[in-house]
DNA sequence: GACACGGGTGACACGGGCGTCAGTTTGAAG
DNA sequence: CTTCAAACTGACGCCCGTGTCACCCGTGTC
């Protein structure tokens, strides 16, 4: 087994002892024991426990950075509509297609350390901004209602976040396209009549 | 100073440090040092650290639990919009007034351990069961539109949760009173126009 | 002044998890 | 078959935080 491979090797059963038990509970040993290999080899691929956590979530929050399209009024091949969508669904379709990751993330990367907490705050800031500035143009595009669009980017950010939290952390059985349907409805309507 | 001022002393004290540190981080040494009481002495009072910070989340989980009043949709003084906005702005202002516990309650409480994840869980579940059922109501009454109210309800928690996260953790200055008004109409009518 | 007792103290022993490093295995090259 | 380096191993020592317990102090009682 070349180098590469066995750092794979540790580095995706350390996600899912983390995913399994959480940050602080998962021990080394319970890594090293998952991925088969002794407490010494682990040291040789990895500075400590944090760094590996670390260069799991910078992973994932690459492919999210990634992923994400800035929104184009002037594309005529596709709405406004569905560039939004498109989207959600590809930040859907990443974090469902690692649960064990997006549990990590979405829950024991939180409160791990100050330090930890910036990057991932960082992070989000970047995500929330986009959103924000996007909703600035919409709302010179009169597609977006007038108000607060750092609020806004807030509420829908949380609203997302939610759904995939129920659906990755408690099980619950929801279809990805279900879920990013739900979002952008609620976006465009809410759900009060009152 | 007689023992229920000594204990809520050391309490108040376990509550700022938990706040200002997380779970983990907090030792029972930066307890009792802000507490200005010796390490024997939080033993006479706590079982352990575990105890204290249960009942630190125990206590306002049960302040909301009372606060929220189901919606009666035949109540000829107050409207159902009034009393949904209503319910809202109580959560609001005990987790607004109080901020070294929420922010205990919406980052560290997470990931402490599998019990403890449990009974916030069945807590949140809780709430969001009857507000799924107020939302089933008022689908009934023409007020809620046709839908997945399960859905429905994540969303609004969600959306809810983060605006109070980034309030308290990241100390973004919204008042209160804007807080609700915002998710309140961002219910009514969500914000895209595409 | 002696005694009792409830509250408070902090040094200490213990355990658990971390990171190291001296030693072993592997396999490629000569 | 021998040699050597690179990869791997796991027992060990260390540190840090926990919870305990033998002792102290102040106050009230006789």
């Amino acid at each position: 087994m070349d180098k590469t491979e066995r750092r794979q090797q540790i580095l995706s059963h350390a996600r899912d002892v983390f995913a399994k038990r959480g940050y602080h509970a998962a021990k080394i040993d319970d890594i090293v024991a998952a991925a088969g290999v002794a407490r010494g080899t682990f040291y040789l691929y990895f500075e400590d426990k944090r760094a590996i956590f670390s260069e799991i979530v910078d992973r994932i929050l690459a492919r999210i950075g990634m992923s994400v399209q800035r929104v184009d009024p002037n594309d005529p091949s596709r709405s406004v509509a569905d560039q939004i969508k498109e989207n959600i669904e590809r930040i859907v379709t990443i974090l469902l297609e690692d649960a064990a990751t997006t549990k990590i993330v979405l829950s024991d990367a939180v409160g791990v350390d100050p330090l930890f907490d910036r990057k991932l705050h960082a992070f989000y800031d970047e995500g929330a901004k986009l959103l924000e500035t996007s909703l600035r143009d919409g709302q010179a595009l009169g597609i977006v209602v007038a108000g607060d669009t750092r609020v806004f980017s807030y509420l829908t950010l949380g609203a997302l976040k939610e759904l995939l939290y129920q659906v990755v952390l408690r099980g619950w059985d929801h279809p990805a396209e279900q879920i990013v349907n739900d979002v952008f409805a609620f976006l465009r309507a809410g759900y009060l009549r009152v």
